[in-house]
DNA sequence: GTGAAAGCGCTAACAT
DNA sequence: ATGTTAGCGCTTTCAC
């Protein structure tokens, strides 16, 4: 442990501490050369400042919070990158808490930030009741909360719009000449993400006029709910010429239905995941997918937060994170097409 | 922001300062009525100690940090999960810092750790000159180090013991009646981890006398590579029953190389990775490998760290982090042992 | 341009 | 069993 202070580098500087508190944050007036002395003092005896006494007196402690479900997963994981490389630009170090989804640990994860007087607190929350999250915010610092709605005068949103995502895949199979379409994914309408992607999937078809009966299959979204519902919907609907799926888990179940029933992916059928997994790229064929760059989440959402923590009384406009189409090989022309360009 | 402190809630309780933080921390004597009223006047006021002024008079911040090359890499998103959860379980809070394996980033975040009097600090670090990590540890408190070894009385030391992935994944071929076993690793001397895994190898084919010329095939530690290595290996050596590869990626590969020479695995020859990554598990067959537990890696480390803190004097052992092999579908019997078994 | 005094919120040590 | 005093390391305010 160092116990080097800012008394000591004042004695060897032969000067008043104040002197030094002046040369490290380059406030107030200083000569260049005392300022030099000092700066050569605190090389000499290595000290660094210590950021819990001057978070004493600025009520400020150059942290912040993150709290996720659980960092092992890679799409946390990303997002804290993402997070903490804007932060350390900012001069923030950040805390992470993971909650696994557990109202209680949740709360504990928000006492503890508060605890530790974190100056502000990326927020993943989908278990903590709203009236104890309002409360906490009442009596702390700005929060940005993702993909959730608690309206707060101390919080502030940032959300995946899921229905962007399934708007991008729709339109390039439309462009590409694709009219028979097919969407695999889970029934709970209580379940935002769901509920949404599957809403933009059917408001694209009824815009253009296509009927969405016996073309959606319901299924767990996991690679086997994905390979079932494919055989499911490939045996009532043979004229299908795409799939979007609720995700890449599914969509990779799918794959593997189409390669037993024989039905070449791209050729005879496209199909479009969500979410760009790791192994997305790494199935053949690759997978075409949406995907939010869960890096720039990490990005916007600490932006935002340094934002607010230099000016507590902003309100920032709900953030919409942008979504994009990772184009690989599971998707191309329909056959139909590609037959008539012969 | 809360401006509760200790002085509102003594106020409230009508009794003083020291008191309620003989409740807080239940030390030293005091009355159960006494600390009954205190504590329904913290729950009143919300009043949340503030750590950072405990920590100005503790001497201890209660929290430490974890240094990584890349948090979205899911070998350290999963150390970093096991960290945090046993680090909450001791009461500590974590930051973490990803250094990318730049030696200057790795430094600063050293530097970053001791401003913020973390009481103890996880290592992963390749880079950062030796010296520079030891004139680090002279002023510093505990550091557990993880595969690398600088001597220093607060460095402490943990290790993936490479050589027993590649010794258990033997073994069982060896029990299994392999006897025609290659290896596919990239040839780099410098790197601990290639050149362990590559000699734990020959040494056991050696122990057993096993010849090993023309069994190993060098190339690089990706998908490519090991597809490569692999119709190389299996033209040089066409008796050939398993194959050890230096890690997933390699195996992956040889899997897809095997799939086009119409070999099938495991029936005419077995392959064994190194290291569990998600998509070993996704491949068909799925791939038996060696790995160690991530999550181990993490509790560990940060269990020492305890240990150390509370006494800083402790000299710990190096601890090796054990290892196991993960099986899956890629190993069987040789088949001339399956067919005399007919 | 520099220094002295005050105080951030808390606990250790001593007093009562 | 409870209160008082002092001080952790720093910055802010106000003198000089």
């Amino acid at each position: 442990m160092k116990g080097v202070t800012i008394e000591d580098v004042a004695r060897e500087a032969g000067v008043s501490r104040q002197t030094v508190s002046r040369a490290i944050n380059n406030k107030g007036e200083i000569s260049p050369k005392t300022k030099a002395k000092v700066l050569s003092a605190i090389q000499k005896l290595g000290y660094t400042p210590n950021l819990q006494a001057r978070s004493m007196v600025t009520q400020r402690t150059s942290t912040i919070g993150l709290i996720v479900g659980d960092i092992a997963n890679p799409y946390f994981s990303s997002v804290a990158r993402g997070l903490q490389d804007i932060a350390r630009q900012h001069g923030y170090s950040v805390f992470i808490s993971n909650t696994d989804d557990n109202a209680d640990v949740e709360h504990q994860a928000l006492k503890t930030m508060a605890a530790q007087r974190v100056d502000g607190i990326v927020l993943f929350s989908h278990e903590l009741a709203a009236e104890k999250l309002m409360a906490f915010a009442d009596t702390y610092r700005p929060i940005v909360l993702v993909n959730r709605n608690v309206q707060h005068p101390n919080i502030h949103h940032m959300a995946v719009d899921h229905g962007e995502g399934i708007r991008l895949a729709f339109e390039r199979l439309w462009h590409l000449g694709h009219r028979n379409i097919g969407m695999l994914a889970p029934y709970q309408p209580a379940r935002a993400d769901i509920s949404r992607r599957l809403a933009a999937f059917e408001s694209e078809m009824q815009q253009r006029g296509l009927a969405t009966t016996d073309n959606v299959v319901a299924a767990q979204p996991t690679f086997d709910g994905g390979y079932d519902a494919m055989l499911q919907l490939l045996d009532a609907r043979h004229d299908l010429s795409a799939v979007l799926c609720y995700n890449d888990r599914m969509a990779i179940g799918a794959l593997q239905a189409c390669r037993e029933l024989g039905r070449s992916v791209p050729n005879e059928l496209s199909i479009i995941g969500f979410d760009n997994i790791r192994v997305s790229s790494m199935v053949t064929p690759a997978l075409t997918t949406a995907a939010v760059d869960r890096y720039e989440i990490g990005r916007l959402a600490v932006e935002a937060l340094v934002k607010l923590i230099n000016n507590p009384d902003l309100q920032l406009e709900r953030r919409i994170v942008p979504m994009s189409l990772v184009e690989r090989d599971s998707v191309a022309a329909p056959a139909a097409i590609l037959a008539s360009n012969m």
